[in-house]
Order: structure tokens, then sequence, then C-alpha cells
DNA sequence: CCGTATCCAAAACGATACTG
DNA sequence: CAGTATCGTTTTGGATACGG
């Protein structure tokens, strides 16, 4: 592979990466790696600050790729589980090194953006 | 670390996660990975599809984080080149492992995609 | 060449109400 | 419990014009 993302039209791989750039389907991904199989509103209060709307169309959206399977088990109440595929437990290694580093790395991202901040603000800027 | 992404407010691994979730920032982290330092309307043309406004945008935020580096050269016309920080090398492994997981699944992905489409299409719904 | 400024369209998201 | 449906807001992105 002599370039990674080979500019548009004909690039797989930049479909797939666009589906890992979104917050919520990593957060998702990471939980079903940590807990297995997990119930919607379980995952609901793991993830916290999600709502019922953008859950249930992400878990689509990753049901739709393969990497989640859903469960329903026709109780009453009805229950329903939400769990990893090998392709997205595959893919979950994936969203472990991003937790890692992203854990290991915290402190030195919210550091350059307070010197970044300041500096701006050091700027001469009028007072009107 | 018993949970990776605790739910939320008090945790600094989301923020940076949010970094990440952004597939410009992704392309963009990979581009200089890969082609070493380079300058504005370099990168645009790699990239491909990418306004300058959103590239400009992108770039600051990349800045702000401490992950790219911005020097500028005052010919003219100016010379301003974009070259990823220690920190943003470190980070630019993480794009490198989403990038061969990318390329190495993308099928799988667009496979499974076509499949659930075609389900969804053979449900029972009547003509009108 | 390397941007900024502005306006506008589209997508993502949140809140709320309702259903099997 | 596990959703769907609708509406309004917020965020993001594209197009274009202009400036150092």
């Amino acid at each position: 592979m002599d370039t990674m993302f080979p500019p548009p039209g004909n690039c797989n791989s930049r479909t797939v990466i666009d589906v890992l750039a979104n917050k919520w389907v990593i957060y998702l991904l990471a939980a079903l790696r940590e807990r297995g199989p997990m119930r919607f509103n379980e995952l609901a209060r793991r993830i916290g600050n999600i709502t019922q709307k953008v859950l249930t169309q992400t878990l689509r959206t990753l049901e739709r790729d393969g990497l989640v399977s859903r469960t329903v088990y026709p109780t009453t109440p009805p229950r329903v589980d939400y769990a990893l595929t090998d392709l997205g437990r595959n893919l979950s290694e994936v969203v472990l090194v991003i937790g890692e580093w992203s854990h290991d790395h915290a402190d030195e991202i919210l550091t350059a953006r307070d010197r970044y901040d300041t500096k701006a603000q050091a700027a001469p800027v009028p007072v009107n």
C-alpha cells in the first residue's frame, strides 16, 4: 500500500473510516467490548448523554455494517440484546487503541489547548 | 483502567476521542504522516473534496490541540508549511492502525451493507 | 499563495410525545 | 422495555467573493 487514503471516489477505505469518524460509534463499540452483550437501556445508561433517537440510529447503522448483531427475545416486556459480531469485535481492537491513546495523552491535548487559548487572549485587541 | 470511557463530565478521554471522531482530522493526520510537511494547497489537493474553509478550520483546531505545527516563510508569495508535532506523530500511529483496518476490511463492511439493504428491500411492502 | 468573511444548504442532534 | 415520529435547534459544510 503506497498511499493510505487515495483521493476520493474509488477509495473504499474512506467509507469505512467515515464509519469510525463518529464519537457515538466509538463509545458504543467500546461499551460492547468492555461489557459484552447489552440491552438498549443498559447501553443508554452506560454511554450517558445519548438520546434514544441517536442511540437507535447508531445501532442501526452498525447493524447494517455488520458490526453489531441485534437479538430479540419475544418476552413481555420485550428484551433486545446488542452484541459485537466477529467483525465488530475485530474493529473494537482498533477502538481500544484509540481509547488507550486518549487516556494516556488527554492531558497533553488539554494543556496545548490552554496554551493556545491563552496566547490568543494575549493578542492586542482594543477594548472596543 | 477498569472502564475505558466513564460516562461523562469528568472524563478527559472523551474530549480527545472527539478530536479523532472527524474524518477530516483523520485524513489530514494520515496525509502529513505519509508525506511529511506540506503546504496548504498541497494538502488540499492531496485530500481532495475539501474546501478551503474546512481545511483551514481543521488545521486550526489541530494546531490548537498541539498536534500540528504551522510555519510561515515570509517570502512572496507566502509559503506556509504544516507538519506533525511529536504528539501529532504519535497520534498518527493510531491513525495508521485505523487506515490499515479500513483497507483490510472495507469489502466486508460493504458486503454487509449490501446484504442488509437487500433484505430491507425484500420486506413485504404493498405497492401503495 | 494563503487565507478570511459571508451567506446558505444540509446534516446531526435534542426534546417531546406516542406505540406495541 | 424498546422503540418510532415529529419538530426545532445547533453544527457542519459548501460556494463565493474578497484581501494581505
